[in-house]
DNA sequence: TGGTTTATGTACTACTCAGTATATAAATTT
DNA sequence: AAATTTATATACTGAGTAGTACATAAACCA
């Protein structure tokens, strides 16, 4: 499912691949990631990837088939991140302010690209094409998937689903409105200070 | 303050302009709002301005004046619906649940444009041109000044000035994070179930 | 009325970009 | 070794864009 690939090689027959495929989903990610979509040429996505510029097309398609594959490389490394905090902690609230520090120190690591790839997407890209519309869509539902797992992890089982939903969408926009307020110049101790109000809030009730 | 215009008229002489100014500073807004800087065009701003292409350069300057002469009208109309609110209401938390509210409603509205244009060219515009770093700096810090002032409405005197801080760049992450949850589909009940959590997070303390 | 001043409409320039076509390179297979 | 298959490099096309130049329109002033 990770995959968007056309065109795969049945057998090694032809001339090899001058690129690594991980590589291709990394630059390219970071490209559209810096740039936006618009103002990632080809020719940077190609350098960037260091794939040539037809092997981008014959493999993935079109422009707008590059910036989906890069949202689903995107999801999955958040995903992952998740994953792991959860494996790595004892409790709920643990897993959660920490997976939120990480993000609010992401966002003020000067050498980290700024932003985040899945919010500027979300904000200059909805309904404009109904493919990056639904890669959008998966994205943004797999972050709250994450944060109610974060959540739930040591819920009162008898909590309403509601109350469980509404959270996680509190959460969510807790840390989008932190991307923007990070490109906006907030600091790394207003963003931490942040997150605590915001865990706080959720566990009061 | 608000006006970046560079060629005044000093008196009736020449043809008159064909169009109205603040009709124009709405068309800018409104078109960067709905496309973004990249993808609004020149046309598409003299169409949506009823001004002649040329001038917008004669009066404003290039492209890049005409995004800052947008973001400060759009700053200039949320301070005045920050200022009715506290003239309107008796409260403090009556202010600020409505004007985060408003912002829900027509962050959900169909018929108005999607997003936030401070949000986007925050998000999007960042460590491009000083020019607009200047003005989206402005725009945000408007903004969490109007926060602040809301929050201090009927605030303890003797609360430590962090602690204002803190609560103001909370609720202005907040709203920042609507605008993209907005954008990923949240509907009005969920964005309104946002402020009610927020609001009473920076009340608790 | 004729001259001056300001705004507008049109055309043009120089440039960038997405996408494609074609020739060539580098591997495997027979 | 020759044929086949796949990847790459290069060049091109067609469309769109920001910004400018210049002629023209429409007001006022003397």
């Amino acid at each position: 499912m990770s995959s968007q690939i056309r065109d795969q090689p049945k057998t090694g027959r032809g001339r090899p691949r001058g690129f690594d495929e991980t590589a291709v989903l990394e630059g390219l990610t970071q490209t559209f990631w810096r740039k936006g979509f618009v103002d990632a040429s080809l020719d940077d996505l190609s350098q960037a990837t260091g794939a040539a510029r037809a092997s981008l097309y014959k493999i993935y398609g079109d422009k707008t088939d590059l910036l989906v594959a890069a949202l689903e490389h995107y999801a999955a490394h958040f995903d992952s991140r998740v994953a792991a905090a959860i494996a790595g902690t004892d409790t709920a609230d643990d897993a959660l302010r920490s997976v939120m520090r990480a993000s609010a120190d992401r966002l003020t690591d000067p050498d980290a690209p700024p932003g985040c790839l899945r919010c500027r997407a979300t904000l200059e890209m909805s309904k404009v094409d109904p493919r990056t519309d639904a890669a959008i869509a998966r994205a943004n539902a797999a972050f709250t998937r994450n944060m109610a797992r974060l959540l739930a992890m040591n819920a009162d089982l008898d909590m309403p689903d509601q109350d469980l939903a509404d959270k996680a969408a509190f959460l969510t926009a807790i840390v989008n409105g932190m991307v923007i307020s990070a490109s906006a110049g907030a600091d790394r101790a207003t963003l931490h200070a942040i997150v605590d109000r915001a865990v706080d809030a959720v566990r009061a009730t």
